[in-house]
DNA sequence: ATAGCTGCAAATGCTTTGCAAGGCC
DNA sequence: GGCCTTGCAAAGCATTTGCAGCTAT
């Protein structure tokens, strides 16, 4: 479900998070939130912010990302060590990975039924289920 | 189902892999493939080689579980940005992760159901099914 | 006015690499 | 002996941090 592109929602979005709208947070929420959901990384973002004109500095882009994965906007992903993929679907679901490509497909969340959890410790709860199917462009199917 | 000791299996495991019986690797061998199921940083298997006398460099730590990872012999395990686990159990199976400690638990393979893929591009194969259930010894359960 | 943001550049942490010396067959 | 390994230190990346200046309320 995209969201619209209009100015007064994204503003309400951040608000209602408790940031203050900035310029940089309002152009990285429009390119974030506007359109269909994405799966991007910090460089992504902020090579991408540059070329549409939006000055930002890449440690304002981290630091934006993980205030809105605080705030409950965006959900962190890792798929990779050493790289971060941030999530703009924030409902229950998980993911295809196409190691050959690094590109990322969602799955519905209903699709996958854990049975039986190991015993936790008391006081322990689950905080989420993370789901990866790996998945290669087989031409060498070995 | 904890390997034994024996050098002469270790010894083996390695000659299987193509990999010549060093030193290091077999030191850092045993101490992998011997008794239960252990899930290791490079850091860790480092720290840990020193303290039982084995001198191997980090670098060398690094090369050999790459090296054990191509041959089968270890999975490699992402949960968290930025730090790769290795994994000694190559079977199929899950993990528990608690995130306020970095402890990792196995999670066996059968109490998982995909109940349905996206359909995949043509020629594209699943390599490998991550679940990751993260978990928190929940104090403040909010 | 003031508390909160931003940008830069330097620092950090994990991992990889280049190259000379050493070890295994 | 020859080729694979090792070790060290330096390089490489992605990410974080410190601090001076700027901005939204």
């Amino acid at each position: 479900m995209p969201q619209t592109a209009k100015s007064e929602d994204i503003m309400e979005l951040l608000c209602d998070a408790g940031l203050r709208p900035t310029r940089q947070r309002l152009a990285l929420a429009r390119q974030l939130f506007t359109g269909a959901d994405r799966h991007v990384t910090a460089e992504q973002l902020h090579s991408e912010s540059l070329s549409q004109g939006n000055s930002v500095s890449l440690a304002t882009v981290y630091n934006t990302l993980h205030q809105f994965t605080a705030a409950g906007l965006l959900r962190e992903l890792v798929v990779d060590a050493g790289r971060s993929y941030f999530d703009t679907n924030v409902s229950a679901h998980h993911h295809l990975y196409f190691e050959d490509n690094g590109k990322l497909l969602d799955v519905s969340g209903e699709k996958v039924t854990i049975c039986d959890l190991p015993a936790l410790p008391e006081g322990a709860e689950v905080s989420r289920i993370d789901i990866i199917i790996r998945a290669k462009h087989g031409k060498d199917a070995s």
